[in-house]
Formats: C-alpha cells, sequence, structure tokens
DNA sequence: TTCCGGCGGGTAATCGTTTTCCCGTAAAAC
DNA sequence: GTTTTACGGGAAAACGATTACCCGCCGGAA
C-alpha cells in the first residue's frame, strides 16, 4: 500500500493515522491507495505494537439470565461508542470455571475487565488476578475485601423501598425468598431485608427460602410456602427470576395475588411488567450502571488510587402485584 | 524466561508447545522457569505470528432478545469448549451499525464470524464481504443469494405443525401476528404460514399483523384484533415475544385463551412455559444450532464448496394457550 | 555566502511469539 | 574406523504495525 502511494511505510502510518503532519500531496496519495487496495490496518499488529487491544472482558455468571443479559447490551453498547469491543465470557456461576475465563482474558491483554463474581469468596483470587494486570471493575456483585472499584446498586436502599411499601400495604409477616449468600448480592439483600423488618415494629419475617436466583427456586419456594399452609402477608423475592416463578406457581395454586399474598421483586427485568399481575419491583438503573463501569475502566488515573464502590439509587416500581 | 531456565527462546517456545521434541532435562526446567515467573504466552503476538486469533466474531440483531440470547450462550459455551473466545456485537436492528460492526470484526482478524442479518436484502454487501475474508455462518436468518454457509430451523416445517396443531383443534379462521418480511425469518414464516393455511380446506387466513418481533408488537396486534369485535379462533405467532404481549394484552381485554382465541408461538423462549396459560409453541433446537454453526465455522476443508443451508427440525411444544 | 532551524520523509528498532534453517554431536550403519 | 543419519538446540526471519532517530532540503537571518 506504502509502495503503492510511492512512499515509506513510515510515511503511510503517519498519513492515516495523523499522528505528524505530512504534505497535503502525500496524504492525498497515500488516501487514494488505501482506498483503491481497500487497506485495512491490522489491529493485532496495532495492539502488539501499541500495547493496547481495544478490548474489554466480560464474565458473568449467565449470560441466559435477563438481569445480566441488560447488562451486557448496555455495557456493550457503550464499549462500541469509544471503538472497543467485548468479548464475553459465562461463568456458569462455578468459581473454577470463572478463574478459567478470567485467565484467558489476561491472556488475551485486554484493556480492561468488567466481572460480576460468582462468590464472594471463592472468586477473590480470580479477581485479585485480574485487578493486578489490568482495570477491573466489579459490577453487581463484588467479592470480599476491597480489591477492585465496584459499580452497583445501593441493594439496601432498594430493599428498604420494598419492605417499606409492603408494609404501608398493610403487610404484617413478611416472607424472603433469595438467593443463598455466597454471592454479595444475596447476602446484602437478605441482610438489609432482617434490618429493615426488625426496624419497623408489627412486622415479623415469616420465612426464609435461599436458594438461587432462578424461576425454578421460585417456584420451589411457592409451592412450599403453600404447602405449609400458612401464607404470609408478603413475598419479597431476591430477584425478578424468583418472583416470576413464584408467581407462575402461586397462580397454579389457586393463591391469589395480591388479594391473598403481595409479591415484590427486585431489578425489574422486561418480564416483570408481563407477568400476571404485573410484577411490583425494585429497578436497578442498568444503562447508568453501565456507563459508570465504562467510565472507571477507563479512568484510573492515580493508579494507587484506592478503589471506589459506586452505589447508584434503585427505584421501587408499583405494579399489581402488591396490595392497594 | 528462557534465559532464566538457560535455553534460547526457540526452545523454551518448544518446550512449552510441545510441538517439537525437547530433552527431558530441558522441558523440566523451562517448565520449572515458567512457573516461576508466572510466564504467560502473550496471545496478541502469537495471533500476529501464527495468523490466528483463536476469537470468532458474533453480530445480533439485539441481544436483549431472549432467543438471541439463548442462542449467544450456546455459542460461548461450544466455542469456550475448545479455547475460543467470543467477541460479541449487537446491531440493534441497523444494517448501517451492523455492516460498521463487521467491518470491526475483521479489522479484528476474527477467525470466523457467526451472524444473523438483521435484512435479507440490505444486510447483503457486510455478509458478502465478511464472507470474502472469513469463515462466516449465518444463523437463524440469512440475506439472500447463496452467499455463506446457513443454520438454522426448518421454518415451513415448524409453522406446518403449529397450524396443523390449530386446525386438528378445531381452528378454521386463522391469524398471523409476525415480524415485517425485511427480514428472512419473518418472511418465510408468513409464507409458510399462508400454504400451510391453503393447504387446509375449511381453514382460512384471519388476519396478518406484521410489524417486529417484540412484545410490543403483540400487544399492539392483540390491541388491534381484539378492536375489530371479530376475534378469529386462532392466532400464530412469529415469534414468542410477539406471543407474550399478545397473550398479555388479550388477558387485560378479558380475553380468555384458549377458550375464546388459542395462541402459538415460535422459538420456545424460557419464558414461554411461564406465562398464562403457558404458551404452546414451536421449540428452536438452539444447543444443536450452536453446535452446528461452530463446527461449520471450524471445518470449511474445501474453501470453493458450495455454501450449504442445514435446518434442523423444530418441535412442537403443546401447552395450554390452545384449545384442547 | 554561511549557518541554523524546522519540517517532511526514510531507515530501522520494536512489540512477543513461532518457525525455518543451520549446526554440532552422538548414535547407527557399513 | 569412517560415513551417514537423526536429533536437539540456537540464530534469525517473519507477522504488520508504530515510532525514535536521523537526514536532506529549504527558508530566513546574520
Amino acid at each position: 500500500m506504502a509502495r503503492r502511494a510511492g512512499v515509506s511505510i513510515a510515511t503511510a502510518s503517519r498519513a492515516l493515522s495523523g499522528r505528524r503532519r505530512v504534505t497535503p500531496d502525500v496524504a492525498d496519495r497515500v488516501q487514494r491507495a488505501a482506498e483503491e487496495l481497500d487497506y485495512r490496518p491490522n489491529t493485532v499488529a496495532q495492539a502488539l505494537r501499541g500495547q493496547s487491544t481495544r478490548i474489554v472482558g466480560m464474565v458473568v455468571p449467565g449470560i441466559g439470565d435477563p438481569f445480566f443479559t441488560q447488562i451486557v447490551e448496555a455495557v456493550e453498547h457503550d464499549l462500541a461508542g469509544s471503538g472497543r469491543e467485548l468479548l464475553l465470557c459465562d461463568s456458569r456461576h462455578d468459581p473454577a470455571i470463572e478463574a478459567r475465563r478470567v485467565r484467558a482474558l489476561l491472556e488475551r491483554q485486554v484493556d480492561g475487565l468488567v466481572i460480576t463474581p460468582c462468590d464472594a469468596t471463592a472468586s477473590v483470587p480470580a479477581v485479585r488476578e485480574a485487578a493486578r494486570s489490568v482495570p477491573t471493575v466489579q459490577m453487581d456483585r463484588y467479592v470480599e475485601g476491597d480489591v477492585t472499584d465496584w459499580v452497583g446498586v445501593d441493594d439496601e436502599s432498594g430493599v428498604n423501598q420494598a419492605v417499606a411499601h409492603l408494609a404501608d400495604r398493610g403487610a404484617r409477616r413478611v416472607a424472603f425468598v433469595g438467593g443463598a449468600p455466597a454471592g454479595s448480592t444475596a447476602r446484602v439483600r437478605l441482610e438489609a431485608f432482617e434490618r429493615a423488618v426488625a426496624a419497623r415494629p408489627g412486622v415479623t419475617v415469616a420465612a426464609r427460602a435461599l436458594g438461587d436466583f432462578s424461576v425454578e427456586h421460585g417456584r420451589r419456594a411457592a409451592r412450599e410456602l403453600h404447602a405449609s399452609g400458612d401464607l404470609p402477608d408478603a413475598i419479597l423475592c431476591g430477584n425478578d427470576q424468583i418472583a416470576v416463578g413464584l408467581l407462575r406457581e402461586l397462580r397454579a395454586a389457586g393463591v391469589r395475588v395480591p388479594a391473598d399474598v403481595s409479591v415484590a421483586g427486585f431489578d425489574d427485568i422486561g418480564y416483570a411488567a408481563l407477568t400476571d399481575p404485573p410484577l411490583t419491583t425494585v429497578r436497578q438503573p442498568v444503562p447508568q450502571l453501565a456507563t459508570e463501569a465504562v467510565r472507571l475502566l477507563t479512568a484510573p488515573p492515580a493508579p494507587a488510587r484506592p478503589p471506589c464502590r459506586i452505589a447508584v439509587s434503585p427505584t421501587l416500581v408499583i405494579r399489581a402485584s402488591t396490595s392497594p
């Protein structure tokens, strides 16, 4: 290509990148030659030379989970705006797989890593290793210790809003159906729930059912709750997947929502508005979370800056699954 | 690292890769040195030298669509099994964005490309360009002309099964709510619907509502159908998203499913089993599709082999949204 | 006329691997 | 005892870009 333009390789590079002035004549010739030959710079070579791949790695516990899907979508979109691409990995809720995927991404020299660690303790080594070599931000969940920046939602606030709402609507006995506290969000939401209930005289914890953040867990919990013959006034779910499964099974059992029991979820996945009745839930501002994460990835000027935690406030979306 | 092991760089490389024999002694020393220094081969350099990045690009119209999510998940999983990673892009249903993303992936020297082209005609240039430089397979949708391999479901068969089922259950007047025929699946499913109905004496097309593959389109169609005051016996939807929206709106309008009208979908996204009533739908064998796609990506031995089309058969999953 | 500065262009080093080619040695063949 | 053969190891070229460094030319100033 440079030869075709009749200049040296160096000059061609400069003409295209514009990182040094060239005569208009040369610029023109190079431009034309590039177009004629349909020249495309080899980004691999650029990466090797420039020590920057413009690729960001991302590891989530499950691509299939609608909440993570939303996050992936938002991050991908923000990244595309700055000419970067997303290398996506699924850890399948397994810290061992997660560690392998992180390692693979690091070997690929990603410029940054966004990770939702599946386990608050077992994921520590992987996250730490990542943080040692590239800008890393944890999203949604985080591991123990101040290892990296984190961006997520203020779970305490979200759960509080939900519990307050349920109590306002007259609920006295409230159950919690959430995730097993291996992941940080599961634990934090459970603790926030306990505190929120304890802070309200007259409100008590009717039951706790801890499993994974899945539809299936919601269904199981609903069956158990129903079988116990002693339904609570309201049920707060650890996320919407659980709530969706729970609603489904309650309806199948003939339980009326919200007349017999109110149900609230967490996340506000797209489907929450489509359940029957539509689900009251705590909405995570996903686009904002993604934007913050991408910003943190790009902007760590002070290398030894202490890790920061950005907790944006969620908002309660009141629909028909909680009694008026 | 080689110096630490007391051998040349070449020997170290050979010892680690095992692509040529080395003495056990040397192998040992290199191994140890690598571990002590925590050596990680730089995959960028490997890619530059070996002309293979072990990265596969993927472009889908919308990451958020549950069906594409399933596909992405399955492809990612299959890829991970062979040490490759997935560079994921969202074209946002826009051929212009799609073209840019494809170009970006090609510049990154991806080893292969999986694409669900958003438009059967407008996406042609992008797909063709991709096919010129890397193994490319179209998934689900395809563009006009025999440009690349394709793997997807046998839409004709799926629609036929659905129509046959509806007719068997007594439906005479059947409506179709699908996607606008810019994408190939939308068109093919519509045509298959027309043929299937025409092939059955006594069965007629009650209405056609074409829009996009979204929940919102389903809702709109339901409102229109209901407003017309003349509901068909059954409604076949172009995909499950549409069906989900439609079901929701029908219920809101007090229409009973399947007593007043039967509804069937296409894809069998996870949520189809959770609607009320659970949705009868045509199931796409997503894992199988993904596996085929990855196989095609890897195994094109004859370079000038004519493009192949792999249409796997879907199966009808009968749930409660169609009358018994 | 001479010197100097600036500017535009070229040469070559560099990024970190893999692989080709060559060389020396030791074992095998005669 | 000599010649081949095989094999393990090293030097260096390549992959395709960016960039540090150098050099020649031209204009202006002394």
